[in-house]
DNA sequence: ATAACTGCAAATCATTTGCAGATTC
DNA sequence: GAATCTGCAAATGATTTGCAGTTAT
């Protein structure tokens, strides 16, 4: 799948496919979180005891993004991860607790229109969306809730 | 304006004003920059031949957004950027041209349906939005096009 | 064979921290 | 006057880079 991918993107840059590189993009392949960093890739490589450097990591991780196999998310906290590109993209947008800081992935239809209407009024090309919505996941509404009665009632 | 805001809320917190929180609270509101990272900060102080140091940026700059004056901004190529916050809230939208690296800001009616949209999927109390397009602006394709037509002529 | 890749250690860059002296309430 | 700030310089942590040796084509 991706393998083959990568392996004619290469190609076709004059670039090598090495075990290094079969390695990282087998972590994305293997794992099942959502995003991994560059660091998290390196452990993932090292537990399965198989020698790599971190700065391959860095290095290998930034061209399977370039060749568009993963795609480069910075978090909100400055955490630069990085996740497998799939298929239905414009459909998964992120959901962010404040409180807890749980992100949640979930589709939303509706943004297609909403590029459509964005290329008319500025005359972009849109390829992409990213769309982050930050609130408070039904736990953290409920807990602070409890919270706020028992601080009320302890004070008043 | 805002430099009340910041008044009553250090006392709230059993803070204290001083000049280097005003000079970078004003460092905002005088620039017509959209953001503003630290290191901007900081060179817009000294521009004006007044001290401070980057240290007491970063802080200071971090206390503004705990407090709600600044909104902390985690670009795409992981740079961190700050905003005044402002009233029009989820009506400002980015769009990014790939290619140039151009952003500009937009509003797009639409977002506060999508917003009930998702809290009623998902659950949450969804209290800010972040909409990032990515994509190519119109010079861009325009330019793009042309050397796309002159590469051909001369190697087919 | 040779251009591309890797690992290592040193370099860089943004941000953070510890602490002594300055400042605000 | 005492708690809170600031500036400085050193520490940190993530990423990048230079280079000599290794590997894929």
């Amino acid at each position: 799948m991706q393998q083959d991918v990568l392996r004619s993107e290469l190609r076709r840059r004059k670039q090598r496919m090495t075990a290094q590189r079969e390695l990282v993009l087998k972590a994305f392949a293997d794992t099942d979180a959502e995003h991994l960093s560059s660091e998290e890739v390196y452990r993932k490589v090292l537990e399965k005891r198989l020698r790599i450097s971190k700065a391959t990591v860095f290095r290998t991780v930034e061209l399977l993004a370039e060749v568009g196999i993963l795609r480069k998310i910075v978090f909100r906290d400055g955490i630069v991860r990085y996740e497998l590109v799939e298929e239905n993209e414009n459909e998964d947008q992120q959901i962010i607790c404040n409180q807890c800081g749980k992100a949640f992935d979930f589709s939303l239809d509706k943004v297609d229109a909403l590029i459509k209407k964005a290329e008319k009024k500025t005359g972009f090309k849109i390829d992409e969306v990213q769309i982050k919505f930050y609130g408070l996941c039904p736990e953290c509404q409920e807990r602070l809730e409890r919270i706020r009665k028992a601080t009320n009632s302890a004070h008043i």
